[in-house]
DNA sequence: GTAAAATACTCTAGCGACTATAGATATGAG
DNA sequence: CTCATATCTATAGTCGCTAGAGTATTTTAC
């Protein structure tokens, strides 16, 4: 038997994590002390594990909810779990992509910046100037 | 003069994210017509372009504030908008380099997954349990 | 056995940057 | 003048937590 406390440090999930997940329905509500306290047994420490792992890999609450569904059938295919992987990757693929033009300008901007005065700064003219962009954002 | 609306069209920043705009303090609150409804200069939708490609650099509202301060006294150096747009870059660099990672271990637990029930799945082993991760995350 | 310290409880509000809705009013074209 | 479209305010919702207040319980030390 877990308390509350001791699936936070286990798991490193934040105990008003936790209880927002019980919220949410990605957890259920566990059993309760005589001073209704949260007693919380192994397999909770597990199913929060895989909570916090995808999580930590940008799943979203609603995803990780669908892979949590499927997890409890384990006789059905498993297509369905590899789609939300997928989508996923595809949607972290796309946020690099995005990144790393802002990166390139911001690195344009920042480069050629000397020691003048805001009237003459590249900082505030590109910002200002969109044309001076080398692609599209 | 420009209604809302031309401003949201010409600029492509939601009307009702110009008015939140208005409310952050990010543009000055516009005369009104006789009817009550806002009505534009040229100045604001310049200024309002100049948030809008801020933004899509992923600058927060705040370092666009201090931005726009900035710009009104030409006179000061310029130091201070080079270490905004610095910070950012620096900011934006880490965001890649973590995306890169669970781009990486995204693709490995993706890539090996059949046509076979969720009980085998790789998906949902992968996720339930982290020792099965190559790198930290 | 009791007092103090640590932990947990519920409830509410706040974050950032919007987005959506409801119900009322204004504007512009025909 | 009518009618469709646009705009107004105010409020609540989004996501995924996080923080705080004020109260109650559990554990530890003596």
């Amino acid at each position: 038997m877990y308390s509350i406390g001791d699936l936070s440090r286990r798991t490193g999930v934040k105990i008003p994590t936790i209880r927002y997940y019980e919220q949410m329905g990605l957890i259920e509500a566990p059993e309760r002390s005589e001073g209704n306290q949260r007693r919380y047994e192994k397999r909770e420490l597990e199913r929060l594990a895989f909570i916090r792992h995808a999580r930590d890999l940008g799943l979203s609450i609603e995803a990780i909810r669908d892979l949590l569904a499927l997890s409890e059938h384990p006789e059905r295919p498993c297509g369905e779990a590899d789609r939300i992987a997928n989508e996923h990757l595809a949607a972290v693929r796309e946020k690099i992509a995005r990144l790393r033009k802002l990166e390139g300008e911001l690195e344009r901007i920042v480069a050629r910046d000397g020691d003048h005065k805001i009237g003459d700064c590249y900082v505030i003219r590109a910002l200002a100037d969109h044309s001076m962009c080398e692609s599209e954002h």
